[in-house]
DNA sequence: CCCGAAATCACCCATTTGGGTGATCAATAA
DNA sequence: TTATTGATCACCCAAATGGGTGATTTCGGG
C-alpha cells in the first residue's frame, strides 16, 4: 500500500494471463494492481470504482472489445490506457490509437519492458511496441488510409448489413429489428446501392471480406 | 528447493505470459519451475538438461510447434506433458493427444485449477479442459473423422459453391460453368441441403467462414 | 422556423429463388 | 450384370428478392 505506487487496473479475458500478469506486476513495489476485469463492460465498472492511473487493456475480448472500451473509458477517466495484446492487426492498432489509447504493447514483451513502459506512460509519453511502430509510420506516411469499411452506411443500415451477413431473410430481419418487412427492403436496397452490389449474397461476401461483420 | 516440490519446465513463446506463469507457479511451494524455453527446439534442450516431472507446453510456437514437440519429447522423457494453449482447434487438440500429451488445458484456466491439474497429472490421470472434452468425445464417437470442413460435396457441387460464395446468381453460374440454369438450380439445392442452410446468402456465409472458398 | 437526413412503411411488378418431382446418361461399385 | 452415384436438364409453383415511387415522422442544424 505504498502511497507512491502506481495504481493499475488490468482488463483481459484470459483469467490465467490476467492472474499471472497481476502477480508479476505486484512484485514491483512501485506498482499496485487495484482492480481487474474479464471484459470491457466489467472493466468500465472497475475503473469507475477504483480510478486508476494506468489501465492495461486487451484488444480481443467478449462482450465489449478493447477498442470500444477505450472509447468508453475516455468518457469517464483520464487514466493512461495501454493496450496489451497479441494482435498486430492494423485495424486493431489504428483503431486503438484513434480511440485514444496511450500505448500499444504486445504480450510477448519482456516484464522489465512492461514495467518501464508503464512508468513512461505516466510521464505523458506514448508507447508503441517496436513491432508495430513501422505500421503506424506507414499510416502517417500514406495518409488517413480509408478503412475500406466506409461505405457511409447509416447506423441502421449497418445493423441491417450485419443481419444480411448472417444469411438472414427479410422477414427474419424484420422480426429481429422490430420493423416491417417493407422497411427492411428499403434498407437492404440502400445498403446494396451504397456497397455497389445487386444481390444480397454479394452483399454478404463484401461484408465478410471487408470485415464489416 | 524443496525436495518434494514438483519440477516443472515451461515452454511458451510469449515471454510475458511465460514470466507471469512462472511467477504464479513459484508462489506455490509444492511447485518448482526448473526451466523455461520460447520454442520447442529450445524446450527439448532444457528438458534434456533438467529432467522435469511436468512440462507445460504451448501449441502455437515458432521454429517447432507444440504437437511436433510432444512427439520429440516422448523420445527422451517420460515426463507428464500438459498442453497449455488458447487454441480450441480440433486438429491441435487431437494432434496433441495422438502425439502423446497427457493433458490439454486452456490459458483461461483459473490458477488454482492449473495447480490442481498439475498435481493430478502426476498421479497418472489425463487432464482435459471442460471446454474441449466434448470435442474429444465426439471424435471417439464418430471415429477418426477427417478434415471437419467436409460436407461431402461432390466436385461439381464445390465448384457451384465457389460461384455461390462470389455472390453470383444462377444465370451467371450457368454461364460460367457452361451448363443450364436448371442444372445450376439442382446443384445449388443439393449444396444447401448438404451444408444445412436454406438460402444462398447463408451458404455464402458458411462457405467463407469454413474457408471452403 | 424551415430544411434535410434518417428511419419508417406501403404498393407495384418483374425476376430470382427455394423446393418438389421426374428423367436421361455415363462411370463405377457391388 | 445390376445398382448406385454424379451430372445433366425440364416443368411447376409459392415465396423471396430487387427495383421504383411516394409518404410520414422525428430530429438536429442553419
Amino acid at each position: 500500500m505504498n502511497l507512491k505506487s502506481i495504481r493499475i487496473v488490468v482488463v483481459d479475458d484470459h483469467a490465467l494471463f490476467r492472474a499471472g500478469l497481476i502477480s508479476l506486476l505486484n512484485q514491483n513495489p512501485e506498482l499496485e494492481v487495484v482492480g481487474e476485469a474479464g471484459n470491457g463492460r466489467e472493466g468500465l465498472q472497475v475503473i469507475a470504482e477504483t480510478n486508476p492511473e494506468v489501465i492495461l487493456l486487451d484488444v480481443n475480448m467478449p462482450i465489449m472489445d478493447g477498442v470500444t472500451t477505450v472509447t468508453e473509458i475516455r468518457k469517464i477517466s483520464t487514466a493512461r490506457i495501454l493496450m496489451l495484446t497479441i494482435s498486430k492487426r492494423q485495424e486493431d492498432l489504428i483503431g486503438a490509437i484513434k480511440a485514444g489509447a496511450d500505448g500499444y504493447l504486445l504480450k510477448n514483451s519482456e516484464p522489465e519492458e512492461l514495467h518501464k513502459n508503464i512508468k513512461m506512460a505516466l510521464t505523458g509519453k506514448s508507447i508503441l511496441a517496436p513491432e508495430v511502430t513501422a505500421q503506424v509510420m506507414k499510416v502517417v506516411r500514406e495518409g488517413p488510409k480509408e478503412t475500406a469499411n466506409d461505405f457511409s452506411l447509416t447506423n441502421r443500415e449497418m445493423e441491417v448489413l450485419q443481419e444480411l451477413a448472417q444469411g438472414k431473410t427479410n422477414p427474419q430481419i424484420a422480426t429481429d429489428l422490430h420493423i416491417s418487412e417493407n422497411t427492411v427492403k428499403t434498407h437492404v436496397r440502400k445498403v446494396m446501392e451504397k456497397v455497389g452490389v445487386s444481390t444480397r449474397a454479394e452483399a454478404v461476401r463484401v461484408a465478410i471480406k471487408a470485415k464489416l461483420i
